[in-house]
DNA sequence: GATTACACGTGATGC
DNA sequence: TGCATCACGTGTAAT
């Protein structure tokens, strides 16, 4: 406990006693130590491995937790990156979805999609084995409101998937084919792994 | 730039200019200085976001800055637990997994898993409709490094499906068909829906 | 020219 | 005892 460090010689110090303008300069001084103190106090309370009271050791540690706040966000993100394509796949469909599609040159990826009336939509995706591509196709068609009836699946040489769906209630209705065939080659084709 | 600021007069001071011990404490206290700001330089370097380089600027930003890395984490991790049920599988697996199956009282759920051999599995789940059966099943399978190599789906009154699965490399190997069945009833009875 | 921010040296205080 | 840390008042450069 450093408590109330005496300080000492009240306002009015030793060599500008009877000026008028004296400690203009000092109070600021004064006032911006509390700022600087309070600051340090907000940032005690704000860290939660405070070692000890020191003001190198509050900064140092303030430093480790914000590098390991940092490194837990980006594990933590990496892994959101990946494990769900639905983020992704919001993102591309609320930004026009248009831009171009994505086509990672040298593997084949192919999509097909028809509109059986109804609601009912028939798809047909194929293209190269590559890890989680059912499990993003899938995905991918759930965020899209389509739920599978029927499907069959085959991922020998390639990955090949032919479904029947059907538009799944109080979700984004009206969706264009052409929508669902941009959408589907761009999961299958991100080839993203999960976890 | 606030560069170099004139040590003014160099070691010895206007009062101890002739005494052998004289600036001991000086000499720590610049030790101190210089500590305290190389902290501060860290902490300039490490936080991204500085408006200013004022110290209490600094520690403002880093205070701000702190409290916004809390809050994504927070909900970043509260995403992750409810968005994919891989985390919730992992951690039924590694704490025993063999509690109870949670059998969703009143729903049909049942499943059949039969090792062929060679790192192949069969594998026929059969429960009423839920949305996300399905997407759960898949990425329960993805979880326990099964790959699917064929699978048919039917949806309609009961959520039916059955798949032939290769044991993925580098996965966590032999998995008894109890604990895959156990993870498949878990993740198809859960009915967790995605987004 | 007034205000702001900093570094400095020093005395006080707790280990 | 010395060693570390702190608050303080002041000089001074930058805005």
């Amino acid at each position: 406990m450093r408590s109330m460090p005496a300080s000492g010689t009240h306002p009015e110090s030793k060599l500008n006693a009877g000026s008028g303008t004296p400690s203009k300069n000092l109070m600021a001084e004064r006032r911006r130590r509390k700022r600087l103190n309070d600051r340090l106090s907000m940032l005690r309370s704000t860290v939660p491995k405070i070692s000890k009271m020191d003001r190198t050791a509050t900064l140092g540690d303030t430093i480790d937790y914000v590098k390991e706040l940092t490194k837990r966000i980006k594990t933590v993100e990496e892994e959101m990156g990946t494990t769900p394509e639905e983020l992704n796949l919001l993102k591309n469909f609320s930004s026009g979805g248009n831009e171009e599609t994505p086509t990672r040159s040298s593997t084949k990826l192919c999509a097909n999609i028809e509109n059986q009336g109804g609601g009912d939509t028939k798809i047909e995706i194929c293209c190269s084995t590559n890890p989680g591509a059912l499990i993003a196709t899938v995905t991918a068609l759930d965020v899209l409101g389509l739920e599978i009836e029927q499907c069959v699946v085959s991922c020998f040489s390639d990955f090949a998937m032919q479904a029947s769906c059907s538009q799944a209630e109080g979700k984004r209705q009206v969706i264009s084919t052409d929508e669902i065939k941009q959408a589907l080659l761009r999961s299958a084709g991100y080839g993203a792994r999960c976890l």
